[in-house]
DNA sequence: GTCTATATCAAGATAGAC
DNA sequence: GTCTATCTTGATATAGAC
């Protein structure tokens, strides 16, 4: 990526950071540079392209902080928290069907790997996981959950279901496979 | 409601259903009706309003079927069946927070009510599972899990982890008191 | 690398006639 | 209850000059 691009993306996702999706305009990220909304396309081809870049960058970054967890309590601590200090980003990732044509191959499934992991590599399980992780944490980006109600203590009984459903036993770990295509 | 405006409420409905979020224009809902657009302001204050009148429908729909489920198991199909059939209902539904001060009072504890019971009345596993099953129908719907992934499995293993939770029987089912707003 | 000018399109909403 | 005309705003994107 040439460096005037590079500036562009950083500028787009500092104004997605602080303004959310509906600002990202061509124009607003222009104006954030000092320049015009035309002089981006000969930078970038299109918006989508600018889009997957953020969702690129935002992959890298969770799987940097996914990889920081131990066990899978503090995974789950890392991934609420990344979602919060980046709501508009995490909504950009996971709102839409992934551009996996424009990703780098293998973002994703870094990102997902500690999921996986935590889930014994059993792909079935790890999608469960990652769906209870995602719903608490949309849900609450969202501000879907009536006032009042203790998410910390939801998070937990979650938890706690998947890790009892482990000591119960019912299910081996089945191995990933060959590492072909992503997982969850 | 007034009939006329129940038949624009219709009109937005079906063209939900059928074009999705971005086609519910009110043009497009004046164009339904053989009418134009400014004339729906004479029945619909703005479009908000709409909106609103749609999402308490969709409670109302949602509720209903969700009754009729039996046990947890076609609970969660009826959840998911009810997300297919109206994907971008649900979306709306979910996407945004609730217009509380818009709806009915009672429409959202009414769809709530058969989690919270699945749960045993415990708000907090309540929320845990409503997460479960949100996050599965939206990673769903928006087609974000892995081409090929099993979807009943994960489905399958994350409800029997909610389910060995409750042999393990770690935690006593509490009651939702006294039914003083919504619990999920 | 940036500019101005422009094409194209579509959104929500209001005024006021009929 | 519906119409036309209009306001206001904003989006992505291209052409071509400098």
């Amino acid at each position: 990526m040439k460096p005037r691009t590079r500036e562009i993306v950083d500028a787009a996702r500092e104004l997605l950071d602080s303004d959310g999706t509906d600002a990202l305009s061509m124009r607003r990220i222009a104006e954030r540079l000092g320049i015009r909304a035309p002089s981006l396309y000969k930078h970038v081809p299109d918006k989508e392209t600018l889009e997957a870049a953020l969702i690129e960058d935002g992959f890298e970054e969770f799987a940097d902080r996914l990889e920081r967890a131990g066990d899978r309590g503090s995974l789950a601590l890392e991934y609420r928290a990344f979602a919060r200090d980046h709501r508009h980003l995490y909504r950009l990732m996971t709102d839409r069907p992934l551009p996996r044509d424009r990703l780098t191959p293998g973002v994703e499934e870094r990102a997902a790997a500690p999921v996986v992991a935590a889930a014994g590599g059993d792909p079935d399980l790890a999608r469960a996981l990652w769906a209870f992780a995602h719903g608490m944490t949309i849900l609450e980006l969202n501000d879907r959950f009536p006032p009042g109600a203790d998410l910390d203590a939801a998070w937990r009984v979650g938890l706690d279901s998947f890790g009892a459903r482990q000591m119960v036993g019912s299910r081996p770990a089945r191995p990933a496979g060959g590492g072909r295509g992503p997982i969850i």
